[in-house]
DNA sequence: TTTT
DNA sequence: TTTT
């Protein structure tokens, strides 16, 4: 039975993307974003809560936040939940869940232009908005690469 | 049957909000959203395709768009499509259609506080951010009140 | 500025699909979905809401679709809002609102298999499920040759 | 800075919903969901590839749950990833990740009715899509309560 | 009419 | 452990 397997995300990044260059020319982009949500309790007193999240992104897009994503940077995400499991060293079953993205959007930009560069850690993002759109009027064909096959080297 | 019926948005808006004070305490805010992709075209050359959203807001949230949405904010949205339907002089089915907003959220605001007022038209919209948590958690009862009834006042 | 502009409905058809096969293997496929809401009002009656829309997919989606929706079908849509404006006889401009689908999945067909007919207007539609995954992974790139792109024939 | 963190699901339950009947009226569901993707690998075989979620709801949900859903039901579920960490007796640190569920609905139940029970394990669920469409607008405020504040009882 |  |  085909299903729906989909997440939304729009938060903030807690560190600047890591990213490994693997062998075959693939590449994968780890980021840690952050999601809050804000209310009041029953006190009356303004609380909030924030989810941490695991990202992964594969080659193109991989490329797209090493180049343009850092520490603070605010996204929105769409993607899947895909967890890995194993056996741990007391025969423990483990399971760790991220979120495969599919695709993702640089928001709040305007004030990220080469005129205005971001104070973020190492090197300066500079244009995002329109390296965003050439990347993905260029690679086509990315999502659909990587939908569902998950043929990962690892 | 119960179905599903859910419009998620982020763009910007193409003018400030327009805001009806109705009796009986009703709002309502009409805002027109930008939603833009960019994409290259056979021949290479990038194409923006902009789509023209009509959102409609009730309450709670057209008081706080009404404060603090400008032209060219940018918002994440979520909502349900809702249409009019109606016959016109000529005696011919029209319909209209608008994104009743659920929710949303102000984007990169995070240099849109006291200290960096938008350069908006007319008033500045000050701390925006703090005002929309307060204003999510002050009136928790917003979505569902609104939601599926339905019974406005025109 | 990239945006999004998402869509996402569960529902049934109101009629079969309406395919139109067009010159160049163009195919594109016309539905009409039902999504309906319940909700008590203020007396405590049960009301229902219904809303229309106007689905449209093109190509592969739309073959499937043609092969294996029927009026009462029940699928999940992921789309985007897609309006066309003109200006009618009188001058008026006009606007039309439609969701193009992206992506859909056939749900509840635990009952129709082969074993299972459907009592469909027209012909049968048999073990749409392995269908739909075949076709969903025998056209690994259609969502991206479509999506953005809108080079449609009229 | 508000975030958005929004899931949405499509699968079959893998067991019975577990409820815990709690202290001071609270009621917990826990669900186990699968959501399954097909796709063809590059030697065209086709392979299935299956995420297993597990589905927390509360209150009237819960109760909705325990009454109409039983191993294999098939559901939409719309909720937000929530994670517990703890350390464990080594003193790592852990992590669970579950989906609080904001809102579902049973899908396919055309032919669930009381006409067509379901051979589901233990009790028949009867007439599942009126009582849910009741269930939905008995308890209007049921989204806002939970939403956020999660004062849970552990 | 937004945004880049 | 679901579903097809």
């Amino acid at each position: 039975m085909a299903g729906v397997n989909k997440v939304i995300l729009v938060g903030n990044l807690g560190a600047d993307p890591e990213v490994k260059h693997l062998e075959g020319d693939k590449v994968v982009a780890n980021l840690r974003l952050a999601t809050t949500e804000a209310y009041k309790d029953r006190t009356g007193n303004r609380v909030e809560n924030t989810e941490w999240h695991d990202l992964e992104l594969w080659d193109g897009q991989a490329k797209v936040a090493e180049q343009y994503l850092r520490k603070g940077s605010q996204i929105y995400v769409e993607g899947k939940i895909k967890s890995d499991t194993w056996q741990d060293d007391q025969g423990n079953n483990r399971k760790k869940v991220r979120i495969r993205v599919l695709s993702f959007t640089m928001l709040g930009s305007k004030n990220m232009g080469p005129d205005n560069p971001s104070s973020g850690s190492g090197q300066t993002a500079a244009n995002p908005e329109s390296v965003r759109g050439n990347q993905m009027a260029q690679q086509p064909s990315f999502e659909n690469e990587e939908d569902g096959s998950d043929d990962l080297p690892f």
